[in-house]
DNA sequence: GTTGCAAATGCAACTCGTTGCAATTGTAGC
DNA sequence: GCTACAATTGCAACGAGTTGCATTTGCAAC
């Protein structure tokens, strides 16, 4: 994953910003994890390296790159927000609101969509790593069974 | 709009929820209510009425609402969530990350990739009030103006 | 290697929203 | 109208993330 680290190294000094030891630290964990990794995650693995390293620092950072379009943020509804390295190619997450569980699904799907917006409101969606929220098949038959519910029996 | 707020309550009681003072206010409130409101908005406006009206009380309220889908919530970007009635047909939002203007559409552009979802994943997907965020056609033109940006710059 | 200065950091205080828990209240059954 | 008990409230503390501002630092020019 060296290449990527790289990559995105090369991204930040084109834009003129400087590589400081935090940014660094960031950057090579990000590089180096294949999944969503929250901030606070992230933070705590910065402190094995560095060990003073500072919630807002990290915060900062994780902005910048996501505003360079670097990495992408996800919320899951975990009531935090996952960050990742941009893949090839992008895709999005289906969360179910009842047994969490999160489905990967490819970018293709949303193609169409993406496409329309733009051709019926010249709106440019970013379509990456969208969170869209619903039922996964096992949950939708459970729901089915029971729908007369009371208060606290969800 | 005393129809939706009627509506409301029937709702709630049909669940076994009970009809306090506060969330009646809260009720009346979200049915006058034609667009979007913050929570703090909604609280102040039901102090405006009750005085005492806490914070934890109407957030319970709202997540009550939601949960039982009569009303929905929407993150527009602005670090702060809005929510509503639901209004027929669903739509959605378009949010320009550069100008934060908000589009709305019509649910029917997505009722294809709901489909979808559907048929190659079992998904249910909500559907319901997403927002998606991108570049609206006059940032777009601007954007391509002047790509090769600096720090600060944005 | 010094210097200048914007970029980056550290910190503390803040915002929005959530949660645990004790106190209160709505309502169904008597 | 009581009573019982779960639903609801009030409060204070918490958690994630943001912000303002003074200080420090990377780096480019000399």
């Amino acid at each position: 994953m060296k290449k990527q680290y790289l990559a995105l190294v090369e991204q930040l000094e084109a834009h003129g910003y400087r590589l400081t030891p935090q940014r660094e630290i960031v950057l090579s964990i990000l590089s180096e994890t294949d999944k969503h990794v929250s901030a606070e995650t992230l933070l705590l693995r910065v402190r094995q390296v560095y060990s003073r390293a500072n919630k807002s620092v990290v915060y900062r950072n994780l902005d910048l790159l996501a505003q360079l379009g670097l990495i992408s943020c996800v919320d899951l509804g975990q009531g935090r927000v996952e960050y990742e390295v941009h893949r090839h190619p992008h895709h999005h997450h289906l969360v179910c609101r009842h047994c969490k569980q999160v489905i990967e699904v490819s970018a293709n799907a949303f193609a169409a969509l993406q496409r329309e917006l733009l051709e019926r409101h010249g709106f440019a969606a970013d379509m990456d790593h969208l969170a869209i929220f619903g039922l996964c098949r096992k949950c939708q038959s459970q729901q089915a069974a029971h729908s007369g519910h009371h208060p606290h029996a969800l």
